[in-house]
RNA sequence: GUGGGUAUAGCUCAGUGGUAGAGCGCCGGACUGUGGCUCCGGAAGUCGCGGGUUCGAACCCCGUUACCCACCCCA
C-alpha cells in the first residue's frame, strides 16, 4: 500500500504546523488591524458558480466532482471544489447582500484546489490569505490592499518584495492604440506577460504565432522595447503609457488611477515597494481595474496577487459591485522563509517545555503529581514513560528539542527539591519543588 | 499538456558486467544519577516495477510507474 500523499498534496507534521501557524498569525492580526473581518465558505461549490470566471485555463484546472448514484456512470459534475476563495465571496456577497455593511471588508484562509501539475512552491491544494473590500471604487481601498500585504511580509521579514502593479484598462488601451484587434487582446496578454521571462524577440515571435499582425505587433513593441520591469522610479513608465493613450479616454482614466495609486501608497508601509509594471496582465479574466502581483527575485512565481473586480459580483446579482482583492500563497511565503530560515527560534522549538523524568517504577504517581503541578504553572509538559536509564530519557528530551528536563531523585525527593536542567545550556539548578515551575517559565521568558 | 533528469538502507548518496557499500540517523555497550563529544558493537536493502541480452545484471537494452527540474499557467 502506498503511503504517499496524491500528488501535489502534502501531510503536515507538528514542525510544519507551527511554521505555517505562525505565518497566519502574522497574516491575521496584520488583516484584522486593517478592519477586515473573517469568513469562510465551503470547500466545494455549485459548479456553475465556478465555471466562467476563470477563463478558459481555469475552467480546465477546476476539480470537478462526480454526480451521486445513477448519474455516475455519464461522468458528469455537479459540484466542484473551490478554486480561489474570490468568486465564492462574490457568491456570499449577493446572497447576503442585505445584512452586510454597505463597505465590506472580509478576509479568509482556506484551502483552495487546482488540477495543475504540481511544481517547486505549487501545489494542487494550498492556502490563499484573501482580504477583499467590497462596495467602493476608490482607490484608496486598492491602497490599503497593498499596505497591509507589505506589513505582513515586512513583518515577516521579507525585505526584498516589490508590488507590480498595473491596470485592466490601460492595458485594454495601449493594445486598441497599437491597433490590435478587441478578439486577440487576450493572446496578446498573454504574450507580452512573458516580456520578463522570453525578451522583446520572443515576445514578437509569440504574437505573430497568434495572428496577431504585424503593424499592431510592431506598434507594442515599440510600446514595451523600453519598459524596464521594477524599475523604482515610477514617473517614467507611467508618463510612456500616458503619452501611449492619450487619444484614448478610457485608458488615461486608467493611468490616472494608477498614479493615484502610486502617491497615495507613499503614506503606507508599501512606500517604495510599487512598480508599475505595463506589462503585467495576470491570468484570471474577472479583472477590471487595477492588477497588482507580490514578487520576490528568488521565486519565480509570485508571494501573492490581486486586483479590482467591478462586474463579478453582478453575474450573482444582477447589478455590478464594485469589488478589489488581494491574495498571500501561503505555502509560497513558507518556501521562501524556509529556504532563508527566516523563522524566529521560538517557531523552531518543540511542543514541549519541559520533561519529567521517570526515576523509577515506583515513583511513576510522584512524576505524574510533579507533571501537574507543573501544567498548572501554564507549562507545556511531557512525562517521559518508561523507567528507562536517565541518558536515554536525556537523549530522547534533547532529540524533540525540549529545554528543560526535571528530575526528581531520591536526594532531591528527601530535600523536597527539583532539579531542572537547561538542556540548551547544560547548567542544572536544584530548586524547591513549589518554585519549579516559576523558575521554568521565567528562564523561558528570559531567552525564548 | 511539452521537454529533460533521477530511482540503491529511515535520510543523503557512492558503486560502468563477477560476494550490496559509505556518511548521517537508529539500537545496544563503554557509562546502574545526566543528552551533545569520543570509542566499540549491531540491526537494517524484492538495488522502483516488468521483460530482454548474458555463464553471470544495481550496472547494458526495451517497456512501465513514481518523483524532481524547466516550460505553460498560477498562490
Amino acid at each position: 500500500m502506498k503511503t504517499r500523499p496524491p500528488s501535489g498534496t502534502r501531510d503536515f507534521l507538528p514542525d510544519d504546523i507551527r511554521r505555517r501557524e505562525h505565518v497566519i498569525g502574522v497574516v491575521r492580526t496584520v488583516y484584522e488591524r486593517y478592519g477586515f473581518e473573517p469568513i469562510e465558505t465551503p470547500a466545494f461549490e455549485n459548479i456553475e458558480t465556478l465555471l466562467g470566471k476563470y477563463g478558459e485555463e481555469g475552467n480546465k484546472l477546476i476539480f470537478k466532482i462526480l454526480k451521486r448514484g445513477e448519474h455516475e456512470r455519464t461522468g458528469e459534475a455537479d459540484l466542484a471544489l473551490r478554486y480561489d476563495l474570490t468568486v465564492p465571496l462574490a457568491r456570499v456577497v449577493a446572497q447576503y447582500q442585505n445584512q452586510l455593511p454597505k463597505f465590506f471588508k472580509r478576509y479568509q484562509i482556506q484551502p483552495v484546489w487546482r488540477a495543475d501539475r504540481p511544481a517547486r512552491g505549487r501545489f494542487r491544494e494550498f492556502f490563499q490569505c484573501d482580504i477583499d473590500a467590497i462596495g467602493s471604487t476608490s482607490t484608496l481601498v486598492d491602497v490599503e490592499l497593498l499596505s497591509s500585504a507589505s506589513e505582513v511580509l515586512g513583518r515577516l521579514g521579507f525585505h526584498d518584495f516589490v508590488l507590480r502593479v498595473n491596470h485592466r484598462r490601460a492595458l485594454t488601451a495601449l493594445l486598441e492604440c497599437a491597433g490590435v484587434p478587441m478578439e486577440q487582446h487576450t493572446d496578446a496578454l498573454i504574450a507580452l506577460d512573458k516580456l520578463d521571462k522570453i525578451g522583446l524577440a520572443g515576445v514578437e515571435q509569440e504574437l505573430s504565432a497568434r495572428g496577431v499582425e504585424i503593424e499592431a505587433t510592431k506598434a507594442c513593441l515599440d510600446f514595451f522595447s523600453d519598459a524596464r520591469r521594477d524599475e523604482p522610479s515610477q514617473d517614467v513608465p507611467l508618463q510612456r503609457m500616458r503619452e501611449f493613450v492619450k487619444s484614448h479616454a478610457a485608458g488615461a482614466s486608467a493611468v490616472d488611477e494608477l498614479r493615484e495609486i502610486v502617491q497615495l501608497a507613499e503614506a503606507t508601509p508599501a512606500q517604495g515597494r510599487i512598480r508599475i509594471d505595463p506589462s503585467l496582465a495576470r491570468g484570471l479574466s474577472y479583472y477590471t481595474g487595477a492588477i497588482m502581483e507580490i514578487a520576490v527575485p528568488d521565486l519565480a512565481g509570485s508571494l501573492g496577487g490581486g486586483g479590482r473586480y467591478d462586474n463579478l459580483i453582478g453575474m450573482f446579482l444582477g447589478h455590478d459591485v464594485p469589488a478589489t482583492g488581494l491574495t498571500l500563497g501561503l505555502e509560497r511565503i513558507i518556501v521562501v522563509m524556509t529556504e532563508r530560515g527566516m523563522f524566529p527560534p521560538e517557531v523552531g522549538r518543540g511542543g514541549v517545555d519541559v520533561m519529567v523524568t521517570l526515576w523509577n517504577v515506583e515513583s511513576r504517581a510522584d512524576a505524574v503529581a510533579l507533571a501537574r503541578e507543573l501544567r498548572q504553572g501554564e507549562l507545556r509538559v511531557d512525562v517521559y514513560p518508561d523507567a528507562d536509564r536517565l541518558g536515554k530519557q536525556f537523549k530522547y528530551a534533547a532529540s524533540r528539542r525540549m529545554p528543560f528536563v526535571a528530575i526528581v531523585g531520591d536526594d532531591e525527593r528527601a530535600r523536597g527539591e527539583v532539579a531542572v536542567k537547561d538542556l540548551r545550556s547544560g547548567e542544572q539548578t536544584a530548586v524547591p519543588r513549589a518554585e519549579a515551575a516559576r523558575f521554568i517559565a521565567s528562564r523561558l521568558a528570559n531567552n525564548g
